[in-house]
RNA sequence: GGCGACGUACCCAAGUGGUAAGGGAGAGGUCUGCAAAACCUUUAUUCAGCGGUUCGAGUCCGCUCGUCGCCUCCA
């Protein structure tokens, strides 16, 4: 079967054919670096690594570039209220991207420009765009984009101009542009913007949003690249302007597949950090829950749908998530087991389901069910073993660290413990096998008794 | 007002017209000195409601109700 992903252009699901060869090109929205970055778009970036952890799977190789916007109306707010410089302020919020994102085992993307590194790159686009007519300039020195220019304008969003236009919200009296659908491609310095501008031949101000990506991308990617992701907030207006700069300045097709995830919500609301209502990864952290809880989460939805963050729903991801790990470490990670029928057929229903716009929650049973069936045919081996690293390379759930030998993990004195209590219950002392085991349960250790004995583990 | 998505068991959640995946929780059971853990079994004659198309609809069409979102910075 080949790999299926819903287009947000076509809005339907399509095959999937490179551009070139068996090389992506990957272009991910990436963070505004002004606060740490929400759960919501760690949604989004956990999509965004399953697609490419997929792709790489199937055999592709993968050019993944994620931007950092670290100039914009509130990074400029925030150094000026903290009274530092742009790129001090926005550093921390940087690192705090790459730590999150590391904790949540989301692969890094090959680049990470930022958009403060790129002026050149973008004022070369905005003179051309002036120079065709394109864009134009009003009397504070900012420089707009004509919408009407450009034939295409709505094709992404499915709005029409005459409708943006007659829906509009924004008081048109505080702009200078033209018509209220125009946007910013450059901002003319003024004094909200403190000691933040570039001094270039547009003259001294700073890029807009838009155009940051639209440089970017074609730095690192091309003309014309394979897919453009980002949350579904994006195609309107981010990336419905990102098609009309790049393709106005380029004359070639900006994107093939265009893909959205959907928005995760808060107790049925939407996320937002102008709402306010959001956690981050530092709050679930702090909750006591493991940041592969929280992926897990994630990957129990199609990213497609909108998927309503609780406590209570994180308790059901810990208590899965934990039930994965616990069968990792009961494999027999060297002997064979004679479960290869199982195996293959586990490993085809997932591959199948990944295949088909990446339905995690397919992906998921299909691991599920090869647990149930290793546990009725007794235990797994290697080959499970082999089986359940290999769709982890997609899943990114760490499910190697909770292989077998755990015994090496636990201390000495627990092992003292245990075997004292093994003793004691042997002579039927059953008060004292008892409070030996309260002790070890206090220590934050678990006890099974199996028919093999007893084990421990790490609570 | 314009555009759009969604409504599946106690909770979360798949489901491409052919007879409701999976996970969590609950209930039984196996094991155990007891417990815990683990494992097994089990839990929707039904998919918001009402009509329609069809041999057949959760899946297609229409209407109603409800929820959410985009149209403004936003993952």
């Amino acid at each position: 079967m080949a790999i299926k992903f819903y287009n947000t252009l076509s809005r339907e699901k399509n095959a999937f054919v490179p551009f070139e060869g068996n090389t992506v090109g990957l272009y991910t929205c990436g963070p505004t670096v002004y606060d740490y970055a929400h759960i919501g778009n760690w949604r989004t970036y956990i999509f965004e690594d399953i697609l490419r952890r997929h792709l790489e799977y199937s055999g592709y190789k993968v050019t993944q570039v994620m931007n950092i916007t670290d100039v914009d109306d509130k990074t400029i707010q925030g150094a000026i209220s903290n009274k530092v410089k742009l790129d001090d302020y926005t550093a921390k919020y940087i690192q705090a991207f790459y730590d999150d994102r590391d904790l949540l085992n989301v692969k890094p993307a090959d680049f990470y420009p930022r958009a403060t590194q790129h002026i050149n790159e973008m004022v070369e686009i905005i003179k051309s765009l002036l120079d065709k007519g394109i864009a134009y300039k009003v009397d504070d020195g900012s420089i707009y984009f004509n919408i009407d220019k450009f034939a295409g304008y709505g094709r992404l969003s499915h709005f029409r101009i005459d409708e943006l236009k007659a829906g509009n919200r924004i008081k048109s009296d505080e702009y200078e542009k033209a018509q209220v659908s125009d946007f910013a491609l450059w901002k003319a310095w003024d004094a909200n913007d403190g000691d933040v501008h570039w001094e270039t031949e547009l003259g001294k101000g700073r890029p807009g949003w838009h155009i940051e990506c639209s440089s970017m991308s074609r730095k690192y990617l091309g003309d014309t690249f394979d897919i453009h992701t980002g949350g579904v907030d994006n195609i309107f207006p981010h990336h419905e302007n990102e098609i009309a700069q790049s393709e106005s300045f380029t004359g070639k097709k900006f994107v093939h597949y265009w893909m959205h995830s959907e928005h995760l919500q808060v107790d049925g609301r939407k996320m937002s950090k102008s709402l306010g209502n959001f956690y981050t990864l530092r709050d679930i952290v702090a909750k006591g829950y493991d940041p592969m809880v929280f992926r897990y989460f994630v990957l129990g939805a199609h990213y497609r749908t909108k998927l309503n963050f609780t406590w209570q729903a994180m308790d059901a991801a810990k208590s899965a998530i934990e039930g994965l790990y616990d069968f990792m470490s009961r494999l027999d990670i060297h002997n064979p087991s004679g479960m290869d029928d199982a195996v293959k057929h586990a490993v085809e229903a997932f591959r199948d389901a990944m295949d088909d716009d990446l339905n995690t929650p397919v992906a998921l049973a299909a691991v599920f069910g090869l647990i149930k069936d290793v546990n009725i045919h007794g235990a797994g081996g290697k080959e499970v073993y082999e089986a359940m690293l290999d769709m982890d390379r997609v899943l990114g759930l760490k499910l190697a660290d909770h292989v077998s030998d755990k015994a090496a993990d636990i201390p000495l004195e627990i092992l003292a413990l245990l075997e004292e209590r093994q003793t004691a219950r042997k002579s039927r002392d059953f008060a004292a096998a008892d409070r030996i085991r309260d002790e070890i349960i206090s220590a934050g250790y678990l006890i099974e008794d199996t028919p093999e004995g007893p084990k421990v583990k790490k609570a």
